[in-house]
RNA sequence: GGGCCCGUAGCCUAGCCAGGACAGGGCAUCAGACUCCUAAUCUGAGGGUCCCGGGUUCAAAUCCCGGCGGGUCCGCCA
């Protein structure tokens, strides 16, 4: 609804700039004014025709004033110095903005497009840690926003089982006594014997060629008893992931494992297409210097096995032939790689992938480290989320049993991580604390606090959506920023689905949840005279807050 | 050494791409508000060389150039 305000605004803008004979500008902005006094929308059109008329703003907003025509939303349009400002007619506008929102609000058209959004993939050889979270909870809320902004999104998991690392855990299967004995979650498991392998390895750097021949045999495909150990060993580590990821809300649609692309040739198929361009000393590589990277993209070891970069290769032209559009996300580490597997991709005829990448997450010691065994895991941060939103619930609530208890505690504990997450624009490095990543006040608990409050009050009121609000209308301040917060949601939707960002999200609910805030602190709705009116804006607002948490794969609990 | 990213009150951060009205929030600090729909809330106060220096512009946190500080990449790792 908000956007309609706008376009409404500048639409009379033009018609009037044009009557007056003066040339448009490219583009007619209007903004938000700093405070209520100065309206609802400007624009400052007047200082870009300024330098093209040779005329004083002042008297270009004049000019414009004279001739323009008020649209129907809005009450008026004045000049405040050289700004022209809109003022919304918020009779007509509250109704219409209330009209407009319902259960599914924030959900857009459709827009008839398939995107593949893969997420997470981090390697299956050890549990998730706080520096995956950061890409697990990107992705999946930004798949939840596209899928709000009206695209089909598939969500993929790609899965690395050819790499070193799961060479490594294998050969320590098959040379030393370790097992996978599933006495502790099982991902955990396979974290302590990889970095066990690893201080062995360390020790005796002759080995590493028993684990390159242990990668080429697993490669070859020859060998059926080894398949089944990697497949084991990834399958295992994966099932623990997928349970951590669970717990946080995340579901992906596909697994896709690197394998594939080998098994089914597909990789050997891209050697073939891309020989005209690769050149080979000891190993394959495809020279870049043409396309402005200094840095060749090796395509295979000089034993003949693959990497990781063509394999991937081959998995995003799938996604290419499989999608309108694909997006990664992935640490900024992959930059430079990317930009590699993007020239040979559209070498090949694919299509260059939208990628989101994020900085690390980096501990106050230092970074993490899966091979050293210096991680916080995602498991231990959940676990501790929701004990300390336990403990906060505990001092509020005595009458909840221990079982609702735990569930709302679980609710409120990854609310307070995927928010912590979603809030940071991706490009900022984050070190973690405890008590940064798990605030509770004026955190994401109190947005969740905010439907919690609106649920209350509409179950105390008995309110039926049918209501008959005949008569009675919206005027205390705080009612009208709560409306024209409630329609910007869809426009904060839009914006954030084009440019692949979650954060605005974020912001634009911790805003509305403090807008309800102020407006239920400070207006009487229970008993009062606009009774109906009031309470058919707290549904909306519920409905409103609920969405837009759940687009950040938050649950909003009814009672706090 | 070269590429990319970051630098905004004691701390965290939005705004930067598409330059506009006194730079928005939050935490922490201080002062207030529960006989009244849940105080995980609300009201108010103090706190800023928007890293530094140039430039472009009527107008720069935002664009350009040059520095400084931090991160990251420059593997036959992923």
């Amino acid at each position: 609804m908000y956007r309609m305000l706008e376009k409404e605004a500048i639409k009379s803008l033009e018609s009037a700039i044009e009557s007056l004979g003066y040339e448009k500008p490219s583009e007619i902005k209007v903004e938000e004014p700093p405070n209520a006094d100065l309206g609802d929308l400007a624009s400052t059109v007047s200082f870009q025709l300024a330098k093209q008329l040779k005329k004083p703003p002042m008297e270009i907003t004049k000019d414009i004033l004279n001739v323009i025509e008020v649209p129907e939303v809005f009450k008026s349009v004045e000049m405040k110095g050289p700004y022209i400002n809109f003022f919304i007619n918020y009779d007509n506008f509250s109704k219409l903005v209330l009209d407009s929102i319902g259960e599914d609000y924030g959900q857009l058209e459709d827009k008839n497009k398939k995107i593949i959004l893969e997420h997470t993939s981090a390697n299956p050889n050890g549990p998730l840690h706080i520096g995956h979270v950061r890409n697990a909870i990107i992705g999946d809320s930004l798949a939840r926003i596209l899928r709000s902004a009206g695209y089909n999104v598939e969500t993929q998991y790609y899965v690395n089982d050819m790499g070193r690392q799961i060479g490594i855990i294998a050969w320590g299967l098959l040379n030393f006594d370790f097992k996978i004995e599933e006495k502790e979650k099982v991902d955990h498991e396979i974290g302590k014997i990889y970095f066990q392998i690893n201080e062995k390895l360390r020790a005796d750097e002759s080995l590493k060629a028993e684990v390159s021949a242990l990668l080429k045999r697993y490669e070859s495909g020859a060998d059926p008893e080894l398949e089944k150990i990697f497949k084991n060993i990834v399958e295992k580590c994966i099932s623990g992931i997928e349970s951590t990821l669970n717990d946080l809300n995340i579901y992906h649609d596909a697994f896709v494992w690197e394998s594939k692309f080998i098994r089914n040739q597909a990789v050997i198929g891209i050697l073939d297409k891309l020989s005209k361009y690769t050149k080979r000393n000891e190993v394959l590589y495809l020279p870049l210097e043409d396309y402005g990277i200094e840095k060749e993209l090796i395509l295979t070891r000089s034993d003949g096995t693959s990497l990781y970069s063509t394999r991937d290769l081959a998995y995003h032209l799938e996604k290419s032939t499989n999608s309108d559009k694909m997006i990664d996300i992935l640490g900024s580490d992959h930059k430079l790689a990317v930009d590699q597997i993007s020239i040979a991709l559209n070498l090949l005829g694919g299509k260059t992938p939208e990628v989101v990448f994020y900085e690390f997450i980096t501990l106050p010691e230092g970074s993490m480290s899966t091979r050293r065994g210096v991680f916080i895991s995602v498991d231990e941060l959940t676990k501790e989320a929701v004990e300390r939103a336990l403990v906060e619930i505990k001092k509020r609530r005595t009458d909840l049993t221990d079982e609702e208890a735990l569930k709302i505690a679980t609710d409120i504990g990854i609310g307070a991580i995927r928010y912590f997450i979603v809030k940071l624009s991706p490009e900022k490095h984050i070190v973690f604390k405890w008590e940064e990543a798990l605030s509770f006040e004026r955190g994401c608990a109190s947005i969740q606090y905010a439907h919690a409050r609106a649920c209350k009050l509409l179950e105390k009121a008995g309110f039926d959506a049918n209501i008959n609000t005949q008569g009675q209308i919206l005027n205390h301040p705080f009612e009208i920023d709560l409306v024209k917060m409630l329609s910007k949601f869809t426009s904060i939707i839009e914006e954030s689905s084009k440019i692949n960002r979650i954060h605005p999200l974020a912001q634009y609910a911790m805003d509305l949840a403090g807008t309800f805030n102020r407006f239920y602190k400070s207006v009487p709705v229970i008993g009062a005279e606009e009774e109906a009116v009031r309470l058919l804006l707290v549904d909306k607002s519920r409905m409103t807050i609920r969405n837009c948490l759940d687009l950040m794969g938050i649950n909003a609990p009814a009672s706090m």
